[in-house]
DNA sequence: TCTTATTGTCCTCGAC
DNA sequence: GTCGAGGACAATAAGA
């Protein structure tokens, strides 16, 4: 068998790769639940946390959307 | 027959009702991919257009957003 | 700034006319959603309906697919 | 404004912790995107890949739960 | 064709 | 423990 799992091996690995990576993902999501936790613990509203966040991550969105934008038009009109 | 396929007409009904929506929204669907033709008949550039649309739309979610978490901490303030 | 603004005015309509049209399709999903709401709480499925409603989709495109074939048969042979 | 922000500056810790949690996370969704990326130019299918991944998943869990099923077991019958 | 955008489904999480 | 909302993921459709 020293020939031929070549594919085989090659597709294990990049399996395997991918599984470790979601491993780690989801070892951070739980850490995010953590600190959610022990924010409530402090006596922290987490809904309204959740929200905060999201409202940041779309005002994130928003700006970076918007520079890209921004550099496009610099782009079109041949700018820099 | 006249009994027992109540139930089934009710789901018939709600499967109409359903599927007359989604042709109403594929109708609208249409018409954008309408607009963005004549836009670009008319020498503009419909990614760009695209951009400045998904733009507004985040700019309009973040500003809800926004608004909604400002009414939560009212109320838990008992402010209003 | 009576002149040279002829072509940002053309775009901004455009993009009016797209954000209005997809507040319009944003608000007839709204009615479906609340569709499937009604039906779940007279005890349909909602996921069974979704499926239902997937597979007359599929018919119906099946169906228009073969009377487009029919027609061109149709014209290939010079029939009306 | 040494004192009575405290509670605020707390909440602002939270929040970002969590982001930057959320930040790697994304950051590890990406590096799963691209691997899976990186095997489909080496010709391999991704849908397949992910098929497997899932599988694999699902295997893992049900081991999982076994276990988990002889361990009950174990406690009941007083065995280390 | 190949990527990107949208849609739909699933699943987690917090509230009741 | 059920419910509804929200977010993540996968599949499909559209566009370049």
């Amino acid at each position: 068998m020293s020939e031929g799992n070549v594919a085989a091996d090659q597709l294990r690995l990049f399996i395997e790769r991918i599984e470790r990576l979601e491993e780690e993902k989801k070892g951070i999501a739980d850490d995010v639940k953590d600190v959610y936790a022990e924010a409530k613990a402090n006596g922290y509203d987490t809904k309204t946390m959740r929200a905060i966040v999201r409202l940041r991550r779309m005002e994130k969105h928003a700006r970076d959307e918007a520079d890209a934008l921004l550099e496009t038009y610099r782009n079109a009109l041949g700018l820099a």
